[in-house]
RNA sequence: GGGGACGUGGUGCAGUUGGUUAGCAUGCCGGUCUGUCACACCGGUGGCCGCGAGUUCGAGUCUCGUCGUCCCCGCCA
């Protein structure tokens, strides 16, 4: 075999007239019937090698390429002539070809590779090692490794280890659908791949490692999403004796880190800090998008009175009235597409939405008028009151629901980011970090009739307000839980952790969790926290989410080498797949009917 | 579990109120061509319209079911 002495993307003019080896894939073949250009690509880059008339065998062989095969090219690096260089299609120089070999031939593969266009996502996956000779994917790969480098980078830096923890571990209650193992030597029992390694975290800390970090792979069997697999990868790291300010700053290095030395940009730290609460009445959200305003104005005490029953009701009965501007929308907005606006408020729980368009008052000339759904019921002076606290101008578009409080904050976010969309507000290339804090710590779960936790079990609450609600109303107790979020997706999480036996056995008592479940499930956490445990915090990042924000991909899976379809498939593979009837029974399995 | 979109040569798409021969681009195969670079030009190949029922004289088109992919809700501490 030729074996390369360059790879494609190392051959540049600096290489002016010496001989070298190349070894890659045909990228494209372009027969000029005289002469022949074939255009090799490896990782690095493509190179284009010509092929002359002066040897009919070499030609003539070289003319049975195909786009895929596999070849080492062996020729002079030749300047290309002036006029056969054109702008950014390849470099100054080519490979006069000498010597080749074709290492393997290709069958026509089932889509393009050698350009950029909409191929069928189901095709992608089954050839997924096709699609990732794309140039798109080639770049998201090489992308996720220099992010994982940069973060490892940060983690050495600062005394951290890398620590491995177990896939094979236990279930437990609270949080995910956990996927399930079986186990040959203890029959009828089960081992849990992980969701997070939360637990083995917290005692590497109690064995007084006290800056512990993993690139973890976790799973949770849940339905997919654009941006959920069942199994992602979480930069995971944890501190002893810290508080929530030296994780949040930690983390703002990690991330200062990357989008340095991938991306060459200077992110501005410490981030914005926003309460959860203001999250959710400015932007009806907890990870809330800061490219763009549209943010959220109560105007419950204009119109407490009004005329329409709805509202009144609505607010008569402890809720409120908010709404946001559209500056300029007005005339964009048909009745229909307000209808639609209309669908995507109900779907999120509101009653309805009200909308108002702004125009010029024709008599006066100046003062502005509103065209309303609910204008019999409008007073003038809550329309001047209305104009005034949006800060309404003319042809701007005026959205506002009523009712309880929290749905109508959850309606008004669905409905801005659609706006957002819409209207073309979100500008490309700009990373808005903040952080989302002061989170409750247990909201009610009405389906399962009890208390559960917002961000995990292990979260410290706030110690007097534990006291205060815990046998009144837990939802008021808050959490030393933060998130960081980048331009509306969160990527990150973590907490202040439990540190006291008595405090982790309250919260696993509000949450339900009786005392010889306790023991059963947590026992070996709450054993540890009898022999000396250090104050500790830690958090958790998405790596998939933070890859596919700086690659520009919409999907983690465009991130992720080999992932799953939303049915939990792997299309290249087909697993999940059926096993052998002794398979089964050597882990004491028996389906209960047959699925097949 | 629920809602929505899609499924037509290898690939990406079009296909009108149901109407006789299912188009276009590209790929692929063959030919011409000595500076192309998604080479160009000429010719050709290639389709059980996802699958199964039904309505109809007649279905790519309408109805029902089913399978698959994607998006969303539920779910994801």
């Amino acid at each position: 075999m030729l074996k390369r002495t360059h790879t494609c993307g190392e051959i540049t003019a600096d290489l002016d007239h010496q001989i070298v080896t190349i070894n890659g894939w045909v990228d494209r073949v372009r027969n000029l019937g005289g002469v022949l250009f074939v255009t090799v690509r490896d990782r690095y880059g493509k190179i284009q090698v010509l092929f002359r008339p002066d040897d009919d065998a070499l030609f003539s062989c070289a003319a049975s390429l195909r786009g895929e095969d596999v070849v080492a090219v062996c020729g002079r690096v030749t300047r290309r002539p002036d006029t056969a260089i054109k702008e950014d299609t390849g470099g100054a120089v080519e490979i006069i070809a000498e010597k080749f070999e074709v290492l393997s031939k290709a069958l026509t593969p089932p889509f393009y590779i050698h350009i950029e266009s909409d191929v069928n996502e189901e095709l992608r996956l089954t050839y997924r090692y096709l699609d990732l000779r794309r140039q798109r994917m080639q770049k998201n790969i090489q992308l996720r490794h220099q992010v994982v480098q940069a973060v490892r980078a940060y983690f050495n830096e600062h005394s951290f280890l890398e620590i491995e923890t177990p896939i094979l571990t236990k279930s437990t209650p609270e949080g995910a659908r956990d996927f399930l193992v079986p186990s040959r030597l203890k029959p009828g029992k089960f081992y849990a791949l992980p969701q997070s390694p939360q637990l083995f975290k917290q005692l590497l800390m109690v064995s007084g490692f006290d800056r512990y970090y993993q690139i973890a792979r976790c799973f949770r069997d849940e339905d997919f999403r654009a941006d959920r697999q069942p199994e992602f990868t979480q930069i995971d790291y944890e501190m002893s004796f810290v508080e929530q300010q030296d994780i949040m700053r930690v983390t703002e290095g990690i991330l200062k880190t990357v989008f340095k030395n991938v991306l060459g940009i200077t992110i501005p730290t410490p981030f914005t800090v926003m309460e959860y609460e203001a999250a959710m009445d400015l932007y009806g959200t907890d990870k809330p998008d800061l490219r763009y305003g549209l943010t959220f104005t109560d105007v419950t005490d204009i119109c407490k009175d009004s005329a329409f029953e709805p509202v009144r009701n609505a607010i008569q009965n402890g809720g409120v009235l908010k709404g946001f501007r559209v500056p300029g929308a007005a005339p964009r907005y048909s009745r229909k597409m307000i209808e639609e606006m209309e669908t995507l408020v109900k779907k999120a729980g509101a009653k309805g939405l009200l909308h108002a368009k702004t125009a010029k008052n024709p008599e006066t000339g100046s003062a502005l008028l509103l065209k309303t759904n609910f204008d019999k019921h409008l007073s003038p002076s809550e329309a001047e009151n209305l104009i005034k606290a949006f800060a309404l101008e003319e042809n701007d578009l005026l959205f506002m629901v009523s009712g309880e409080k929290k749905t109508v904050n959850v309606a008004l976010g669905v409905l801005r980011s659609e706006i957002a969309k819409r209207e073309s507000l979100i500008p490309k290339d700009q990373f808005c970090f903040l952080w989302v804090v002061n989170f409750p710590m247990f909201s009610y779960s009405e389906e399962e009739q009890r208390y559960v936790a917002e961000h995990h079990p292990f979260t410290m609450p706030d110690l007097t307000e534990l006291e205060t609600h815990k046998n009144s109303d837990a939802t008021k107790i808050h959490a030393h839980a933060y998130d960081v979020v980048l331009n509306g997706w969160e990527i990150g999480g973590g907490s202040v952790r439990i540190h006291s036996r008595e405090v982790q056995k309250t919260v696993f008592s509000l949450l339900g969790i009786d005392e010889s479940s306790q023991k059963s499930k947590f026992g070996f956490l709450l054993d540890a926290f009898q022999y000396g445990v250090p104050p500790h915090a830690g958090c958790a990042m998405g790596l998939d989410r933070l890859v596919a924000i700086i690659a520009g991909e919409e999907y983690i899976r465009d991130v992720i080498p080999f992932p799953k379809t939303t049915s939990g498939i792997c299309q290249m593979t087909a697993a999940p797949s059926d096993v052998e009837n002794e398979q089964l029974e050597k882990l004491s399995l028996k389906l209960i009917k047959d699925a097949r």
